[in-house]
DNA sequence: GTATTATTGCGATACATTTGCAACAAGGAT
DNA sequence: ATCCTTGTTGCAAATGTATCGCAATAATAC
């Protein structure tokens, strides 16, 4: 079997196990999001989806992303300037951040044990709970900067 | 003299230098941000500032906030689950980051260095230009975890 | 004072997301 | 296999934040 199918009937099982339903929809869902690789906004989640289904509304890809949240398959995101569009993305570990380039637009994902020593922090020295973060990052790749510094004729 | 002329006076200058002009408005959103504590909506704002001056104009506070954001007077945030709505407070040292308790509401604003390595880290390793950075946190301060606990009786 | 032009108020607009509700369909019971 | 219950969907309308066009206004330079 495919990891496609497993994928599947852990999300039926997740579904049942929380009282829902397994749709076509969901299942839809979940694949455009597997299949796509990532960093999708609403609109292009419903762009995607509706090339197999469409009668597909755009409220239900909101009501089935808020599911797949809630029973931890898919992960929210708020790219740094752009705080309009909700983006999402598969949920995976280990965790992982993004950087935004605002010259070409690529999105840079990237691993850091400082995140964790945050949180380390916030629950050592002031007692909270942590139980949800966003961060995210903007700026100018590699790539891009050495153009701007090129340009500039530094 | 007070802090508060002197902050006037320097809103002027920074008016001035980037060929904006004074206005009454845009003196009486940054006496509210002041006088109020910050972590403030606009709305919030809207509604303050309209204590003095009737006519007020949302729009105007929108645009004011721009203003006050590029002349490096004003920072906007964006707290954990409440993306929608940009939070503005007075731009200040050293950086600092927010918790907001998904219990009590309260924001509690905190330092760390942990987020100097993380910027570090994307310099040194990725060769990335850090221009921007949204990060806040949600969770349960240390009060409404106590309450949480008591109530499930562990 | 006068001229120039940035700024304001106001209504209209854009855009993301949510909601009410009737029709529909998943899945357990029979 | 069919029926029933109730979670889900499609659709349209509503919400809420933020932006825009434009004529009227007012801050500054001269």
């Amino acid at each position: 079997m495919s990891q496609k199918s497993i994928s599947f009937n852990q999300l039926k099982s997740l579904l049942h196990a929380s009282g829902r339903r397994m749709t076509p929809q969901r299942a839809l869902v979940l694949s455009v999001l597997r299949e796509s690789g990532g960093h999708l906004d609403v609109k292009r989640i419903w762009r995607l989806a509706r090339e197999h289904d469409r009668r597909l509304n755009l409220a239900t890809i909101y009501r089935t992303l808020d599911v797949l949240k809630e029973i931890g398959l898919v992960d929210q995101r708020y790219f740094a300037s752009e705080h309009k569009r909700g983006i999402y993305e598969l949920a995976q570990k280990p965790e992982h951040y993004h950087f935004s380039c605002l010259g070409c637009g690529q999105v840079i994902e990237f691993e850091t044990a400082h995140m964790l020593h945050v949180g380390r922090e916030l629950v050592e020295q002031y007692g909270l709970r942590l139980t949800n973060a966003c961060v995210c990052f903007e700026g100018f790749c590699a790539e891009c900067t050495d153009e701007v510094v090129m340009m500039e004729g530094v």
